[in-house]
RNA sequence: GGCCUGGUAGUUCAGUUGGUUAGAACGCCGCCCUGUCACGGCGGAGGUCGUGGGUUCGAGUCCCAUCCAGGUCGCCA
């Protein structure tokens, strides 16, 4: 094995564009391609790779050394840079060689468990066991890349508009409400717990209270609970915090935020304002509070048209105070076949829904599912009112709007991937605006807060606090990109008696008021500035930058789906006698 | 916790109604080749068919359980 002594890297294998120079580049072996009394080298680093060529007669030493190399050996090469005599037109330095005059061998390399080439077919756990031979990948580079530009620019931004950067604790206070925490054992105070930040929500606000006017944090946050492709337990988010604003100020400055993130990082021309939407009204028109405008497929409403038919379904649905609704998928009879509307109807099923009623229009005569219901010319009507038009297929949803609206809200996203109606390379951005303060839970039919308890309520709902809880809409926001929350935000409560009886609205005793929230209620009876903020979810927003279909292809050590890091293989046991220190005692889980 | 999909060589996959010695491609190893660039030619090694039971004369194939991975519902104020 060689070392480095002596030699100095004065290129990186991207920047090697220019003949006539002599270089010293280092990297692993990609390819190689031994012709006897020839051999290439195709060296590869994070900007690109190279070609180095060695000829058996300028030195036989050398071009030893070079026949012994396999992939992904590190070494480093010096040379002179020349022109091709045949160029490759698909790499960069494509056009130039590294004719090689001194090689060394840096670290030889076991063959790796899968290839590494940009593009493949290896199952994820194979690649996630061994993450940082995949991490060498082209395509994962450039995404973690990307991520790094994303940060770079969001702290530009934000310093520029006179934010600090200020960090808070790690080790906190567990909050009651919200998704799971993780807990971490405290030595010093045998049974009690820090809990690690769900998001620095509480320090975020008390930084208002103490002054700092704006604040800004790339925070790493923790959640315990199960994942999905667009959730890891733990996870970055852009955490801000302004003083003296209402919600127009953050949206206006956040869109400021994204028009130079895109400009910057995208090289594209973001068009502000960005379209925004009352959640009733996204409900409404999408069926969901993160909508992905990428394509149309709006919901329409039924009810008016076919409250006197002969359908039960649709006149219990109505009788109950419910709704009927639909989606058009224009022309899409061919590939919505009886069998795709079964299978769709058991999609539907599975999340809340009774049944799908569907108008398959393929030949001169529709195909109605409750045709025979209907009466003359109903069914034309029922056509005419929704613009429907032969090849296309009408898909119909009936029940209680709370179950309606979300479920042809799942429905217009699935449509849309089965009929391929989503253009690649766009970005849609919306803002969600107006939220309901409270939510009803349908099981104990008790009112919970759909935000976290310290979201302001609308100045003129306040009247409506105690009397009419689903009058009440605060002064909550969602950034939606491409049909994916992006980011959460609201004016904070900054009246401390006022913060007590949202508490109390939410069921709060006194005393549980004071053991969750008493230094934060304190806070706040010495004065504090209005507030608001958000959270920008990073990982997300590095997602859809980089047409990811999962968070772990922008996250470099990511979790599996039960939370386990397949590389280190953590979880694991820790010793008994650590866990002695700590006081805690293992108990057999019961089955 | 529920539902769906998958697990066969280092990798990606094929494997017929349950029937001889489980195949291919890529990778790997060896030999040959001085202009390759998805290099090429010749040869070779490499398999507890995820694991454990069961049915059967006989199981990669059928049944049960279990583990692992992915997606999704619940959950994520």
């Amino acid at each position: 094995m060689d070392t480095m002594q002596g030699m100095k890297r004065t290129h990186y294998c991207g920047e090697v564009l220019d003949a006539g120079k002599i270089v010293t580049v280092g990297g692993f072996c990609d390819t190689i391609r031994n012709k006897g009394g020839i051999i290439f080298i195709v060296l590869r680093d994070r900007t690109g790779v190279v070609q180095l060529t060695f000829d058996e007669t300028t030195d036989p030493a050398i071009f030893e050394k070079a026949a012994s190399c396999r992939s992904e050996y590190v070494i480093m090469a010096t040379g002179s840079v020349r022109e091709r005599e045949s160029k490759n037109d698909k790499i960069a330095t494509g056009h130039v060689e590294i004719y090689v005059t001194e090689l060394r061998i840096l670290a030889k390399a076991q063959t790796p468990p899968f290839e590494i080439t940009p593009e493949t077919k290896v199952n994820e756990e194979l690649r996630l066991k061994y993450r940082y031979l995949d991490l060498r990948r082209a395509p994962l580079q450039q995404n973690l890349i990307l991520r790094h530009k994303i940060a770079q620019c969001t702290r530009q931004y934000f310093f520029e508009n006179g934010f600090l950067e200020i960090e808070t604790p790690m080790m906190m206070k567990s909050t009651p409400e919200g998704a799971r925490d993780y807990l971490v054992p405290s030595r010093v105070h045998n049974g009690e717990f820090y809990a690690l930040p769900q998001s620095p929500q509480i320090y975020k606000q008390l930084l208002m209270v103490a002054g700092y006017d704006r604040y800004f944090q790339l925070a790493r946050c923790f959640r315990d609970e199960d994942l999905r492709a667009d959730r890891q337990p733990e996870f970055t988010q852009i955490d801000l915090e302004m003083s003296f604003v209402d919600v127009d100020d953050i949206l206006e400055l956040t869109e400021g935020y994204l028009v130079r993130l895109f400009r910057d990082v995208m090289d594209m021309e973001l068009k502000t304002p960005l379209l925004r939407l009352t959640y009733t009204e996204a409900m409404n028109r999408f069926g969901s509070d993160k909508p992905d405008l990428r394509y149309g497929m709006e919901l329409q409403d039924l009810s008016e048209i076919v409250k006197d038919c002969g359908f039960p379904v649709f006149a219990n649905a109505l009788a109950s105070g419910g709704t009927v609704r639909c989606i058009v998928a224009k022309q899409a009879a061919n590939t919505l076949t009886r069998k795709e509307i079964d299978k769709l109807t058991e999609m539907v099923k599975g999340i809340g829904a009774k049944g799908l009623a569907y108008i398959r229009w393929m030949d001169a005569e529709p195909n109605c599912s409750f045709g025979k219901f209907l009466q003359e010319g109903e069914l034309q009507h029922i056509l005419d009112a929704v613009s429907a038009e032969q090849g296309d297929v009408v898909l119909i949803v009936a029940d209680k709007t709370s179950v309606t609206l979300p479920v042809l809200g799942a429905l217009r996203v699935q449509l849309a991937k089965q009929l391929d109606l989503i253009p690649a390379g766009e970005f849609r951005f919306l803002w969600i605006t107006q939220f309901p303060f409270f939510e009803r839970n349908e099981e104990t039919g008790e009112w919970m807060a759909m935000h976290h308890p310290f979201t302001m309520p609308m100045d003129e709902c306040l009247p409506y606090l105690d009397t009419a809880p689903e009058k009440v809409f605060a002064k909550a926001y969602d950034l939606v990109l491409n049909g994916t929350e992006l980011c959460s935000g609201s004016i904070r409560i900054t009246d401390y008696e006022l913060q007590q009886k949202m508490f109390e609205a939410l069921g709060l005793t006194d005393e549980e008021i004071e053991a969750k929230f008493g230094f934060l209620v304190q806070a706040y009876r010495y004065g504090a500035p209005p507030h608001g903020g958000l959270g920008i979810g990073l990982d997300r927003l590095a997602m859809v930058l980089a047409g990811a279909d999962s968070l772990r292809d922008v996250v470099a050590f990511p979790k599996v789906q039960n939370a386990r890091e397949l590389m280190s293989g953590c979880p694991s046991p820790v010793e008994q006698e650590n866990l002695d220190v700590l006081g805690i005692a293992c108990v057999e889980k019961e089955q």
